[in-house]
DNA sequence: ACCTGAACACCGTTCAAGT
DNA sequence: ACCTGAACACCGTTCAAGT
């Protein structure tokens, strides 16, 4: 066995978010196995790790697609709608690709050694365009506190009236904001 | 071999709780196996199945726990300082002790099925020290939105600032909402 | 009745060995 | 050079068997 040449180094990683994406898509964050990953795009174990060093590299590189699905998807309304247009866009976002949404965020809890720049870019480019709202004449931190709360409110709400929850920080907060 | 019989179940109960504390503040959420409570306590694992019936209702009980040190400790300020230092004091359990708070959150975003009514309770009696500084007058949704805001700022935020985050967050939506 | 510890069905990760 | 698959060191959970 081995050496069946079929598929480039790249190619196979590029099979293994694929396959990986699915099985999160399908079955959430907690059914994504390193076994399940080889099964489903017809490797076995080994080979995942010529293309990732750990789980965690791997995890990484989905959440990085991710943000970049959500950051293109929402740049045409950035430059056409307001705030809460906007917003809202990314709420649905999140709820339409729950699975893939939430796993950013699980990742985050393992604390550990600090994320690298290429994936702090990615996260940026998403607070960017929301940022993008309140500049200028507001506090880089005040902005990002928001944003942060809002990932709180979607985090930590029981489904239902996420998205009121949501427009009802905003609005309280940009009321106080402008005096 | 079999039958000790030195303690009662609520004494290895008990005892489970504590050594998973142990583990979980020394060594984090993620090194608390069952395993290893069993080592720390001196049983064996089957032991720990007679007391509670997986892993994750041992879990629903330790944070039960903690939602009650939180509580109790707040609760003499709650009477008589303002919300600023209330807050300020939560802020403040949560950073001395970390591994026990961030795991109240770790365990949400398995989602999963509904949490009990008696966790409930716990969780709404910190949270009710909380709202209560802005009765009346406030709509209880957006006073859980802050409350949630609040949690998203601390478990996202690298660390440093998180105070200035919060009080930022807090200050300007309550200067949004007094008009 | 209480407690054990082996067994089961899983994990992530490594690496000698085959083509 | 590429890929396998057995092996290692773990998991949570169960339950027949011992005292």
């Amino acid at each position: 066995m081995a050496r069946r040449n079929e598929h480039s180094l790249a190619e196979i990683k590029a099979m293994v978010l694929n396959a990986a994406e699915t099985i999160i898509i399908e079955e959430g964050f907690a059914a994504l196995t390193i076994r399940k990953i080889a099964m489903e795009m017809g490797y076995t174990v080994g080979s995942i790790y010529m293309v990732f060093t750990s789980r965690a590299e791997l995890i990484l590189h989905i959440n990085a697609r991710t943000l970049e699905d959500i950051a293109t998807r929402l740049q045409p309304i950035t430059a056409t709608a307001d705030i809460e247009t906007w917003l809202t866009a990314y709420l649905q976002y999140a709820r339409t690709n729950a699975h893939r949404w939430r796993m950013i965020f699980a990742q985050q809890s393992l604390e550990a050694e600090p994320l690298p720049d290429w994936y702090q870019a990615q996260l940026n480019s998403v607070f960017q365009q929301f940022s993008a709202y309140f500049i200028p004449a507001s506090s880089e931190q005040a902005v990002r506190a928001l944003w942060q709360g809002i990932h709180g409110i979607c985090l930590l709400s029981a489904e239902a009236d996420i998205e009121t929850s949501v427009l009802l920080l905003l609005r309280t907060f940009l009321h106080g904001f402008n005096k």
